[in-house]
DNA sequence: CCTATGACATTCG
DNA sequence: ACGAATGCCATAG
């Protein structure tokens, strides 16, 4: 399907996200050449295999370094705890230092 | 054809 | 700094 396209080059993208690094919905769908569809990006991370397939989309978050409230793992709490344990900072707002940590291809 | 919805992003009050 | 509103794109009713 091609739709699924769109999928698997999401999951590409944030399959090269090196560990300690984080990425933001917009930055991945800027990648794939169609920054308008970061919201598919997110339902591509929804819909995503996990850590199994490659796909750490708990190192993807929101531009403003803020986590998904509700739709991750069990709560934007277990993701800050992956987070800060693959040496994520941070910042005293509850939110990923993304001056520090934004992935840059 | 128009309205509603969605792991987003940006701008305004 | 925070919350609300609007914009974008695609799919469904």
């Amino acid at each position: 399907m091609a739709d699924d396209g769109f999928f698997q080059r999401a999951y590409d993208i944030v399959r090269q996200v090196p560990e300690g690094r984080v990425t933001t919905y917009g930055q991945v769908a800027r990648m794939m050449g169609e920054p308008r569809k970061a919201r598919y990006v997110g339902f591509a991370m929804h819909s995503s295999p996990g850590m199994k397939g490659g796909v750490p989309c708990h190192r993807v978050i929101f531009a403003d370094g803020s986590l998904a409230p509700g739709f991750a793992f069990g709560g934007p709490e277990e993701q800050r705890r992956m987070l800060e344990a693959e040496g994520v900072g941070f910042l005293p707002s509850g939110k990923v230092d993304m001056s520090r940590f934004s992935w840059e291809a």
